[in-house]
Formats: structure tokens, sequence, C-alpha cells
DNA sequence: AAAATCAACGTTAGCGCTAACGTTGCGTCG
DNA sequence: CGACGCAACGTTAGCGCTAACGTTGATTTT
């Protein structure tokens, strides 16, 4: 082993007899160097396994190669997968991710993004489109590059990509009062909690309420684990008093499948005493014995969309200050099949 | 907003009458300032919305407040769960967490690892205990404070957190080999993606050897979604040639649920003619409508043990090299009921 | 052919902070 | 009461790198 301890490019330039300039250019990619030198400053910086100083380039060049992304919560099929989508393209573009979990708290989302700052990030990556608003004036200010996810709106801090989730409420709900249910109910988290879910809610209850269905009943668990939240939530449901739901739509796949199973438990037929339908169009609905109706949304697409977006506009490009996914809804056998009449 | 923009610790001495150095201890809690000082410049320093540089912190220091995390995947209930441990102990020590996902590539975490060293990390957390060579060596030779989490072992890089699966592994198969199954098969994923797998499989084996039961059929499938997985895993299984396990272990509980939804679907009976068991105890068995037989593994406990031994780690006190935590077999209805005579 | 242009390098100043030594003034102790 | 010790500050010198200007010699321009 020939590596010293901490090379640095005044070592390198030594070596190769220029000045650290030289060096930092031809290590940075940047011009002013002939291929020439370039490639004989590469050789050497790989021959004394030279490796830059982070640290020191951040402070010197007011800007770190660090992104700083924030998401609610790991215990979800959403985020990791938008995540995965992210994740080649900014590694390759060469950036660092620095992830937090919020557990869909504001203020210590804005906490964190002040941290990011004192990096030097060079962008973020925020879940949603609602945040503190100190926050967003700050970001707002600084001009920090800046990509929500998974919502969308017409003026984001920065950039947005993601999908309507009212019109995504409202498309599972039409279908839902074209099969023939009346008696809609909707599973969710805890209310404020996740602004997606209330906006799939609305959506939902809008269609309905177009369609002449006032009312919507709502349970609301708070479980981390989805399946649990579905089933608990269905089960709560169950026991109410009154008419009895004859279809229930809940936040997410997962939690549609605990329903499911519940309802399959009691020997409910779905879908004709109940229907059950989801959000998401996650991957566990491929393989389930009884596909789950469900409204898909592109969550690796936004992923690699939005990471494009992002490096994009880091690199000074303009780009499109809000991108809408489409969302489609996906037909399975847990409804429809209702007996109109019988209603 | 009386906020200047990039105030510094020069600007608070100046305001306050000290030199910058004392602004410096003071805030970063070093001795060597009166009381009353520290106060004053703490206010200051609020007052004029101080925010420390971490960068040039870090480079001053030649030490950074950055830990480097990798972990396989996202896409499973077992990191989630341990970043979770982890978050509260790192954040309030001080740390900033970079995650990454490595996708079992140990290549991949040896260049990433380099990356964080870039970035002077303070320290650094493993998943499992098997790494590229060279990384181990690099990393021994640089006493980087690194935290092996999740597997144990007694020659740890540093130091380590885990549970001992191969004894996991010997647990389960004593307990599903005293039920009276003979014919069992595994469930996993591609063999040497995930150590782990291996070694459960291995004490599996080994527990079922000593009993005189030779034969472990092993399936293995590369699907992200657990679920997903234990159901095709399963229909293969149970497609094979040749006689039909009596009982199948999956790598983990969202596997065996896969597994054991097939089983119900194919109307055959559990535990009678078929035995269902999973690995880790995850939050979804505990609402299942039939618990699955499983080995629990303190998951959030680990994550916590851990950062708190690397925090100590890292101000320099001696900890324990290596910690094991217990697992425990946990019953469901998934097993044991088989009828040992007509076999 | 003198001036302008330009690629290919070099020099100079820091970036904002901290480590490692000073320095000062006051109590204290033989 | 002078030497000593110590708390409470100040000074100096970078950390390793890059931005912003030089500088130089060769090529082009008119």
């Amino acid at each position: 082993m020939t590596r010293k301890i901490n090379v640095g490019i005044k070592d390198i330039g030594r070596a190769v007899g220029v000045s650290m300039m030289t060096v930092s250019r031809a290590l940075r990619g940047v011009e002013g160097v002939s291929p020439a030198m370039r490639a004989e400053i590469l050789r050497m910086a790989e021959v004394m396994d030279y490796r830059p100083n982070r640290t020191a380039r951040s402070l010197a060049s007011a800007r770190s190669s660090l992104i700083g992304i924030s998401i609610p919560t790991l215990f979800s099929d959403v985020f990791p997968e938008i995540l995965d989508g992210m994740r080649a393209t900014l590694s390759h573009a060469g950036f660092d991710t620095v992830i937090d979990t919020t557990d869909y708290d504001r203020t210590r989302e804005a906490a964190w993004v002040e941290r990011m700052l004192d990096w030097n990030a060079a962008g973020l990556v925020l879940s949603g489109i609602d945040h503190a608003p100190e926050m967003r004036d700050h970001l707002r200010a600084l001009q920090i590059p800046t990509l929500e996810i998974w919502d969308v709106c017409d003026d984001p801090i920065d950039i947005c990509v993601g999908v309507d989730h009212h019109a995504a409420g409202e498309m599972l709900g039409r279908h839902l009062h074209a099969c023939g249910y009346r008696r809609p109910a909707f599973v969710s988290v805890p209310e404020g909690r996740d602004r997606r879910a209330d906006k799939r809610l609305a959506g939902l209850r809008a269609s309905f309420a177009t369609a002449g269905v006032a009312e919507m009943v709502v349970e609301r668990v708070d479980r981390r684990a989805a399946f649990v939240a579905g089933a608990i939530g269905t089960e709560a449901l169950l026991k109410r008093p009154g008419p009895r739901p004859d279809v229930i739509a809940y936040l997410n796949d997962h939690m549609a499948f605990g329903g499911l199973s519940v309802c399959e438990g009691l020997a409910l037929p779905v879908p004709q005493a109940v229907g059950i339908a989801g959000f998401n169009g996650l991957e566990l609905n491929t393989v389930l014995p009884r596909p789950i109706t469900t409204v898909r949304t592109p969550l690796n697409a936004m992923g690699v969309t939005g990471a494009r977006n992002l490096v994009a506009r880091m690199n000074g490009a303009v780009v499109a200050r809000s991108i809408v996914l489409p969302t489609r809804l996906q037909e399975g056998d847990t409804t429809c099949a209702v007996d109109v009449s019988a209603a």
C-alpha cells in the first residue's frame, strides 16, 4: 500500500508538477485543462488513491452535494417506492441523500430543513405540499432547489411532481357509485395526519354527493401497520349501529386487504354484501387471490421524474413547476357485482 | 425580520464584545466561558438567528456530525423498524443520518462507505456482518466507530448488536419437529443474497438433521414484496413432484402470510395438512385472524441498543464489542395440530 | 505585423470555523 | 508578598478546497 494518509490535491499537483488549481479543475471536470494533462492528473489521483474532502469542497464552494429528503414514514409502501425511483438519478448525478422521517410532524420537518441548510444542501425533497409556512417562505427566499413530491398544487415552493389525490378519490367514487353502492364508508388514518388521505376522502365524498349520496361513514385508525389498521377499522365499522355500509374504501391497498380479510373471516360476501376498494395499486395487489379494486398511482415513475427535474433544476435548467402524473382505475374482484335491485 | 444573511460567530462576537473563539466555545458547550457570558452569547445567537455552518465546523475539526447508515432495502419491515429504533438516540445526540440502500450489493456498500469517509463521518452503521474485506480492513485501520447491526459475530469490525439467526432457525426447527412435522420446506430469497436467510435455513436444517430428518426442500423467490414472494414460493413448492412438504417455514412473517393465503385458497388444512411458520414476529402477526408461529426478534430494541452503544463509543466510552439480543419462539395457530399418526 | 483573442495554466484570498497555544488578572499559599 | 495556579478569555494558524483574478505564449485578426 503506497497509500499516504490524507492525500490532497496539493500532493497530486506536486507529483504531477502543476499547481493545485489545475488539479482541482481536472478532478472536477471543469474546463481549462488540456486533455493530456487532465488524463495525467486523473491517473496520478488514482495511483495515489486520492479522496476528495467533501467538507472542504462544500465550504469553499458554498454548496454541498447533499440532498435532503424528507418523508413522513418508512412504514409504508408509498415512500420507499418513491425513494427507490429517485435513487439512481440522484446518485448518478453525484449527490448524497440525507433522509429524514417526520412522522407527519411539520415542526420536525421544518427543524430538519434548517439543519440541511446548515449543511449547504444542494437541494431538498419534501413529501406533499403542506408545510410550515415559515419554512416555505424561508426556502423561497433562499431559492434552494426544492422538489415537492407525491402531491401537487399550482403554487409549489419551487417545483412539484405528484398525483391529484382529490381527482383519484373522485374517480374511485364514480366507479363505486356506478357499481350501485349507496352506503359508502372510508377507512383512513386520524384526521389531519395525512393531507393526501383527506383529499382522497374529499374526492370520494364529492363524487358520491354529486350522484345524490350525501352521507359517508369514516373510520379512522391510528395504527402503523397498514394491514392491521385496515382490519381494525373494518371491524369497528361493521360493529357500528345503523345500516351497514355496502362498500368500504381504504386509504391504500394494504388496508383494503386487511379489511377484505376481516370480511372473509365474517363470511360477508365480497363484493355482494360489501364492496372493497383501495388506493395506490401496490405490488401486493398483483398476486392477491382476489385482486382489489384500486386506483393506481405511478410511484416509481414519480420518483424518477421528480429526481430528474430536481437535478435539471439544480443545473439551472428551466423545468415545469408542476407535473401531475395520471392515475388509473383498476377494477378488481372486490367491487361491482352488487345486486342493485336488492338495494 | 432582522435576519442578516449569513450571521457568523464573528458577528456574534462583535455584537457581544468578545472574540469569536469565546463564541465558538460558548456555542459548543465547551468549558472556558463564564456562565454569564455563555448565557449572553447564546441569547445573542438566538436574537441574530445564528445558524452554524456545519461544513466549516467539520472542516476545522476534521470530524462531522454525519452518521452513515447502510441497509439492504427499505422494502422490508425489518430495516425500517431498526432505523426507527435508532432515530431518537442519534438525533438527540446531534447527529445527522445519511441512509443508503445497497440492494444486498457489497460493492455498492463499500463504495458508499468510502463516500461517507470523504464526508468525515462521525460513525457508520452497517447491516449484518458480511462486508467487502477491503472495506473491513479500511474501517479498522481508520478506527471509525462502526456498528454492525442485525447479525452478530465474535469479531465485528468495531461493535455489533443483533440476534443469532442460526440459533433462531434451530429454535424454530426444534419446535416444528416436536410438532411432528417430518417433511420440512423453507421459502427464502435467492441464495447468497441475504446471509441471515442462509443462517436461518442452516439452523433449521441443523435441528432437523439432529432429529434424524436430513432432507429439507428449499424454494427461492426473487420478488421484492414479501407477501407476493411467499405466495409464489408456496405455489411453486406445492406444484413440485414428490411428497408434499408437511410444514413450510418462511424467511419472515409477511412471506408466511402469503403462503398461508395460498394454502387457504387451495383448501389445504393448516396446520393439519401443512404447517406454516415465519420469522421476526412483525406487527402484522398481531392481528392476523390466525396468528402465525414465528420467532420474535427485538427489532426496535436492537435499533435503540445499537444507537446508544454507537453514541457511547463515539464519546470514547468502552462498550461491549458484541451484543446478542434474545429471540423468542411464539406459537401461533399455524403449527402443531398435526396428526402424527397419519404421517 | 501589431493588436486582439484565447486556451492553459498559476496566484491570491479566503470559505467559517476550531485546535493549540498565548495572555491576563485574580485568588492563594507557603 | 512574590511565585504559582487557574479560570476566562484572546491570537494565530490553518482545515482542504475553490472563486476570481492574473499570466503567458501561441494563434488569429485586420
